[in-house]
DNA sequence: CCCATCAAGTTTTACGTATAACGTGCTCCG
DNA sequence: CGGAGCACGTTATACGTAAAACTTGATGGG
């Protein structure tokens, strides 16, 4: 007889089927072949049924050590593509029982602080993108499975990473804009100290190095339209010869940069090739459209989550950086006659 | 004597310190004002420190019957909207102690199934966008503390609503494009079974019918660029007098009409007036830039935890929708003349 | 001087679950 | 016909925490 007011319990159950608790919870976990009748767990099952039990998971959490659940750390979620990781990570998560708390660092795109204190939840396991020292060296005291996202494969502690190949997705961008015919680049990079941003830089310049007569210039902002609009303009405006392909290093940077060269009188892409990195939804919405980088963010979060599935059960996680391509649009042409 | 593998309990502290478990317990939770003394708890904190201890919130939450997590049902993370939510959500539960664990509907936007099955945690209450009817009653059957956001207030089983005044949005879309002049209005309607978006059309035409001399047609699309931009272009090539003012039911389908406007020749905002609604950065940064309705999607999420919070409490919720106004860009122009 | 009060703890219990360990009859083989 | 084994359960216990109920020794007021 329920009382009514509070939630079922298996007790509860096992009183309304006239069996003991240790029954209907063999026969709700599956695991009484052999060990109750079909008859008996049919009853348990419709008494379940009729009563709207659902097991009370603070309690088989504490039983089994475990919670299934895991955290991921986010730098932000100002564009869609930490969204479409989560996605992706719940996705395999769910497929293996386990449910994703999402941690996106108060502070937008940087080091994270303390993502523990806010994530009000028992975890198994934490999946982490751009996550300062400090707090990784806090996880990694907690003895927590970690996995680390297109972090730095020599500073992320021993920890398992899982990579996008930025560095090839720049080549192929610069391949790309070489072989229109460009020769003179300027480069707008974020200015946020991360992995994922150093090595775009690192990657242009080492392309650009192995062909003669090439120049790069590099301008920093921050992740933000007004902020790419103001460094682009600077850029545009510094004395010397223009260049004639502006190398973004994403997508949102790019935006910046068309609203720079259209203040400037430039034309994209007659005057102007301009190039981006993510390919979000944005890319196609701007005129012209925008030739970038794909970048598949859902795989990205799919392959975290299978990482740290491994590392909890003490396999090996998959190897190799996540391949990108590049989709070529509307922003890119031969650089104009001198 | 800790093990060294396992995480320290209470229990362990408490040996170090020399104390019982109890007066740990006490301790840490600040409940110790006259039950133990000051130097005895600073040996307790100390041994906490020492050890690492972090209590297991699995137990805590057994114990304490609640978990201080509330689950965010939302359609899905395909904009920057519902993140923002989430972040409002997540930094007003944060003050009071509670996290928020995110469920996009797999289905995208729509009606979402099942949130439990695959929200592997256990929950306090319940904040639902744009809820199936049928996972709404089962929450309602589980007795969970639930808000709803932007829904039907009669329908939404008695439990409690927080709703942005889209209705008043759309009222200031219409006034603005009746003061410029136009007459003949275009419909770009969100082919999407939800509240939210049921009372656009009605507040359109509501105040269209208080204008003499106005026509209004409706085209329908899913919510993307391209279905926006078929139905668009569809609509565009329709017989009889073109339209001069379109209103989109949100930013993304407008970038689809900029699109379809683009290709049947027609400049924005010369020969066509396009709005939005939402003002995601997607409204700034296409050309012309976008006049919209600024939806504050992060006091909305506010406003939801709050309501939420009011309901554990046994409290009634802020009342009133949460305003909203238009901004007025570049997209929106007086009418052609015939 | 004796009981009430109080500080400073300790002992015990309950939360709901999963499962190891322990009964029961009954069947069936040697 | 005796007991080994099986089918079908039950009883008991542990997970780690919070807090109610209890203990103990000291103090102090009437």
């Amino acid at each position: 007889m329920a009382r009514g007011s509070t939630r079922p319990t298996s007790r509860d159950v096992a009183q309304a089927a006239g069996v003991s608790q240790a029954a209907v919870s063999l026969v709700l976990g599956d695991k009484w072949r052999g060990r109750v009748s079909e008859p008996t767990a049919q009853r348990v099952r419709d008494a379940a049924r009729r009563l709207g039990y659902r097991p009370n998971l603070a309690a088989r959490n504490l039983r089994l050590g475990r919670t299934r659940t895991v955290l991921l750390v986010v730098p932000a979620l100002t564009t869609e593509f930490f969204a479409e990781v989560y996605t992706g990570a719940a996705r395999v998560a769910a497929q293996h029982g386990f449910g994703v708390v999402l941690y996106p660092s108060p502070e937008g795109v940087g080091p994270a602080r303390d993502p523990f204190a806010s994530a009000q939840a028992a975890l198994d396991g934490v999946i982490a993108s751009s996550m300062a020292a400090d707090a990784l060296t806090a996880i990694r005291g907690d003895q927590l499975p970690l996995v680390m996202l297109d972090s730095d494969p020599e500073g992320s502690l021993g920890a398992a990473t899982v990579n996008l190949d930025i560095t090839d997705g720049i080549r192929q961008v610069a391949e790309h804009l070489l072989a229109l015919g460009h020769r003179r680049f300027l480069h707008l990079a974020a200015d946020v100290p991360s992995w994922t941003f150093e090595i775009r830089a690192r990657a242009l310049a080492a392309r650009l190095a192995d062909t003669p007569g090439t120049t790069l210039r590099t301008a920093r902002a921050p992740i933000s339209v007004d902020g790419a609009l103001a460094a682009t303009e600077t850029a545009l405006a510094a004395p010397g010869p223009r260049p004639t392909a502006l190398v973004c290093d994403d997508d949102k940077l790019a935006v910046g940069a068309y609203k720079a060269a259209r203040r400037a009188g430039l034309r994209v892409p007659d005057d102007l090739s301009v190039t981006g990195l993510d390919d979000l939804g944005l890319a196609t919405a701007i005129d012209p459209e925008l030739t970038t980088v794909r970048l598949d963010a859902e795989l990205f979060g799919e392959r975290g989550m299978r990482a740290l599935l491994a590392v909890m059960e003490g396999r090996t996680p998959e190897e190799g950086d996540i391949p990108v391509h590049l989709v070529v649009r509307g922003s890119t042409a031969p650089p104009p006659h001198d």
